[in-house]
DNA sequence: CGCACCCTCCCCCAAACAGGGGAGGGCTTT
DNA sequence: AAAGCCCTCCCCTGTTTGGGGGAGGGTGCG
């Protein structure tokens, strides 16, 4: 049970050289699959030793990394894909990561780190490059993700209320307002945004559409 | 330039001697603060070097870590924190990321890749433990956050529903219930997730805290 | 069998919300 | 000076929520 199945998915030869000959000298590292195109992994799966890690590159020629990963963990439910790639805007990312992605290397990672990236989603874990880290965690940052344009700045004070599921209200109490003027901002927000009402709004921001 | 300022908060005498030990003798490392508490710390920061990076345990006695967060991002807003803690619970990872820490390292983080990772925040980057990485990611994937456990299998649907933003009336169409029946549902989801109502409910699923 | 739990539906009522209107004062831009 | 936007407050109405009660039928368990 101390033996890691390995694949690699990885379209330039050299690349893809580089990274198992590296990965299949380590102890405890099992390379099971090398292959060219998502197409040729997934034709390849069954005939090969399940992997329990795969890394994944994501610009591959034909189905592309972020097509294959819901095919590649609808076959392997139970295995950790670590995606790697030259990209590093906010889209791919966000996509790989929501398509089950547990990890997300550069290809600027040293092996050795990369070694440990695989070690570490076999245990459990998650690993990501140190930019891209910083781009996850900027969308937890409420300064950063909660910024709807076109509010006005009292509008911006008053939808940080909403958001934080207080009533009119409180919101005035909060701001030093009326109750009315706070009603009057929030049914401009509810425009702006063109929701409804706070529940479509709140709904909206629950699920990351806004 | 070249010369990174460093500070480290952290209670416990042993700990805080090993890791400003180790992170002293580092070249390019440059340790300013050694701190025992966040008290402490935002006390002597005036007479300080600005430290490029902060070091910050989450049990502080005291101020705890995530009490201090947001001040020492107040006073020093360029600085980036790395968290370091024993705890690896949901909601103090997500209320650390969303106050600004940089990093969140869990005690058990060797020496090395904790200066690994005291460079990669200094570059611009983040750092996480593998498992704190996991649990981040979690948040991502549709299908993982909304299980609220303890509801029962009509509940969890009527709870979908309200996730969806729909009102009692809408949920009633959509499963084919009468009015009243969906308004039962409703009021036992928010006594079994103990919150006030929907808005409540929409606001905690909207940061993450459901 | 009794008990607990779930699902279904009903009534009542206070509070909050949504949407529509208006209105005065300030501020910048044209 | 006039137009446009923002902020502030007020009026009206109907609908929705939230919280409390009860009640009948189903299923499963000891």
């Amino acid at each position: 049970m101390n033996s890691l199945n390995l694949a690699i998915v990885e379209d330039d030869p050299e690349v893809r050289w580089l990274l198992s000959d590296y990965l299949h000298r380590q102890p405890g590292l099992n390379v099971v699959m090398v292959c060219e195109s998502a197409e040729h992994f997934l034709a390849e799966l069954p005939d090969a030793l399940p992997p329990h890690v795969v890394l994944l590159d994501l610009g591959l020629p034909g189905l592309s990394g972020l097509e294959a990963l819901p095919l590649i963990k609808q076959r392997l439910p139970k295995a950790d894909v670590i995606v790697q790639t030259v990209f590093e805007d906010p889209d791919r990312i966000y996509l790989a990561l929501s398509r089950g992605a547990s990890g997300y290397l550069l290809k600027s990672t040293p092996l050795a780190q990369m070694q440990q990236a695989i070690s570490d989603v076999a245990r459990g874990g998650s690993s990501l490059s140190p930019s891209v880290a910083r781009r996850v965690l900027s969308h937890f940052k409420p300064g950063t993700s909660h910024h709807p344009a076109g509010l006005s700045s009292r509008e911006q004070q008053v939808f940080e209320g909403l958001i934080d599921g207080l009533a009119d209200k409180e919101i005035a109490q909060r701001l030093g307002l009326g109750l009315e003027t706070v009603h009057t901002h929030v049914k401009n927000v509810y425009h702006k945004l063109r929701v409804s009402g706070r529940i479509e709004l709140l709904s909206r921001a629950a699920r990351g559409q806004l």
